[in-house]
DNA sequence: TTAAATAAAGAGTTTTTTATCCTTTTTTAA
DNA sequence: TTAAAAAAGGATAAAAAACTCTTTATTTAA
């Protein structure tokens, strides 16, 4: 098991892509993007349709078409894209699974969860989408393979 | 998403429950486990059919048979049972799912993933089997729904 | 020593996730 | 104004995870 769902994954990392690939103007196809992130490109496809309408990428149709990330959105927490894709489980959910788990009613890892969870989401929340650009532009990290 | 599979999750409240209901003696039987944790009886057979093999939890069959948790496996880390069901991948793999993702060749992630984990698996690693059965015997912690 | 109780094993089925393909719509540039 | 490029949408398929049922093997107690 992974902590995020293929799905989101890829997301991530299609975002990051994005983000670094347009952040100067201009914008990038989908198989562009499949290939620079080595994801499956019709699966991709669904994946950025929705993130497109919930308004966390852009696109446009046609020749020169493509999707980008406006300024704007390149500020946009990573923790936004998260909970677009997994929803917000992975912030508040139990880690025995139980439905309902509370502060007054805890599972015994309760605690111990707390803390964990609070630390991905401080991360996720204080990630933004456009923050890896110029590391990704250096080559310095890798969002491929 | 949640961080563990339903499967180890069902794992690690069975467990817990086994060593709370065995620690003085006695057994346990599938059906009295699968109430106590809600689970699904028949899943829940099957994964522990598996614990019982890698030797994590204790069975005998027939009339006053179950299962049980010996004092010498109450003192197994929780990571064990992780490991056991889901493998290793929550405690190595990288967070955007990276195949070759690494110190040399990290994805933007990385660093504050690496903690992520470390934590997850220092919880894990010092979390026993059966250091919760006091507070199960209290009724301060929950296993169910 | 046999019958009942119980886990183990085997063989499915269902649901969810992941992935692919094909058609339609939109946009742009020639 | 038309052809090409690209995303959007709909339908389906494949794989994995979750779950169920039935039979078999083992154990114990009567």
């Amino acid at each position: 098991m992974a902590v995020f769902s293929k799905t989101c994954e890829y997301a991530m990392r299609a975002v990051f892509f994005i983000a670094h690939r347009t952040a100067s103007g201009g914008k990038v196809g989908l198989k562009e993007i499949a290939d620079g992130i080595s994801s499956p490109e019709y699966f991709l496809a669904k994946i950025l349709q929705d993130l497109s309408k919930r308004g966390i990428v852009q696109s446009t149709k046609g020749p020169n078409g493509g999707f980008y990330i406006d300024s704007e959105n390149l500020k946009r927490p990573l923790s936004q894209v998260v909970e677009a894709v997994d929803g917000n489980g992975i912030f508040i959910g139990c880690g025995l699974g139980l439905k309902y788990c509370s502060e007054s009613n805890p599972c015994p890892l309760h605690n111990q969860f707390k803390e964990i969870r609070n630390q991905i989401y401080q991360m996720l929340s204080t990630t933004t989408i456009g923050e890896f650009n110029e590391d990704l532009n250096l080559g310095i990290t890798a969002l491929k393979k």
